[in-house]
This record gives C-alpha cells, structure tokens and sequence, in this order.
DNA sequence: GCCAACGTTGGC
DNA sequence: GCCAACGTTGGC
C-alpha cells in the first residue's frame, strides 16, 4: 500500500526532419506533447503505462546517421490526442471520437542532448544493449519499453564519448 | 474470423 | 531506391 511503482524508461523515435531534438531544445520550458502516435500498442503505452517521471531516450530515425541523441524526462501522463480532431492536422484522423479518444499523447521536457550522439551502428557492438528492443530485426514500434540495465548502459556511453 | 491485398515504416 | 517486416482493411 502506498508502494510507487518503479521508475521506468523508454524510448521515443522521431524523424528529425518533421521534430528533433533541437525543436525540444528550442520549445517552450523546452517542453513538448508527443503527438501523433497513431499506432495501437503504442498508444497503450502512452495511455496506461508511461508515467511522470519516467526516463525517456530520443532517437533519430529515418536520417544520416541514425542516432541515439539525448534524454528527456515524461512531465505529463497519457491525455487525449487533440491533433487527431484537427481536420487540418497531418494525423488528423476522423475515427477518433472526442468523447471516446483512440489516441493519447504524453507530454516530455528536455533533460540534455548528448555531446555527442550514440550512432545506431556503435549501438549495435555493445553486448549490454543486445535485447534493446530498438535493434531488433523489423522494430518499428514508436515508443519503445528499455530496461534499467540497458538505460544505464546508455548513459555510460554517452558518458563515456564526452571524455 | 480468415487471409489476401495493400499501405507504411524504416534500416540498409 | 529496395524491400522485409509489420499493421490495417475489407471481401468472403
């Protein structure tokens, strides 16, 4: 009773053409909503696991070089999706009732973009990170669970390359 | 409820 | 640009 459950990590892709880490850096309380997320294991995730408070790793995805590029931390739990209302919004999506949402979204603020970002490539020679979901064959899930083993193994890298 | 067709993601 | 791996759609 009274017990909170643990701290846990994830981590969010983004193609940096359309929203990067510097867009963050640059936003408001270098805060943002995650929107978008149109993906039904994804949104499971944002509605009824993703906590404040969280860890969460940013990712580019779809870019040269794929890359690992910074932290940020859930400041907002899973709330509805407005942009899935807005007719004039790219994920628009007409199915989602307001009353009802099919969509939910998280809010994150910046923690700090690495000095140097972990390049997919290097990520793929540490054996620590062997099971991250991210480098497994066809991952295309958009919000990603990473245990505190692999999270940890990621900072060290990261500490590791600013040396 | 099956499953073929189609669309998308995203590394390579 | 290719294409494997998924997810979604829709006829039956």
């Amino acid at each position: 009773m009274g017990k909170t459950n643990p701290r846990k990590f994830w981590l969010f892709k983004t193609e940096p053409t359309s929203f990067s880490i510097d867009d963050l850096a640059r936003a408001p309380k270098q805060t943002t909503c995650w929107d978008g997320v149109r993906n039904y294991q994804a949104r499971n995730l944002l509605r009824d696991t993703v906590q404040v408070g969280d860890g969460v790793l940013i990712y580019h995805s779809s870019t040269d070089p794929l890359a690992i590029v910074g932290t940020a931390q859930v400041v907002k739990a899973g709330y509805p999706d407005h942009t899935a209302f807005d007719k004039n919004d790219h994920h628009y999506d007409p199915k989602s009732d307001p009353a009802v949402p099919t969509w939910y979204m998280v809010d994150i603020r910046l923690t700090q973009i690495f000095p140097q970002p972990l390049p997919r490539e290097e990520l793929q020679e540490v054996t620590a990170l062997s099971s991250m979901v991210l480098l497994k064959r066809g991952s295309r899930l958009s919000i990603q669970p990473m245990t505190p083993a692999e999270w940890q193994a990621i900072h060290k890298l990261a500490g590791d390359r600013e040396k």
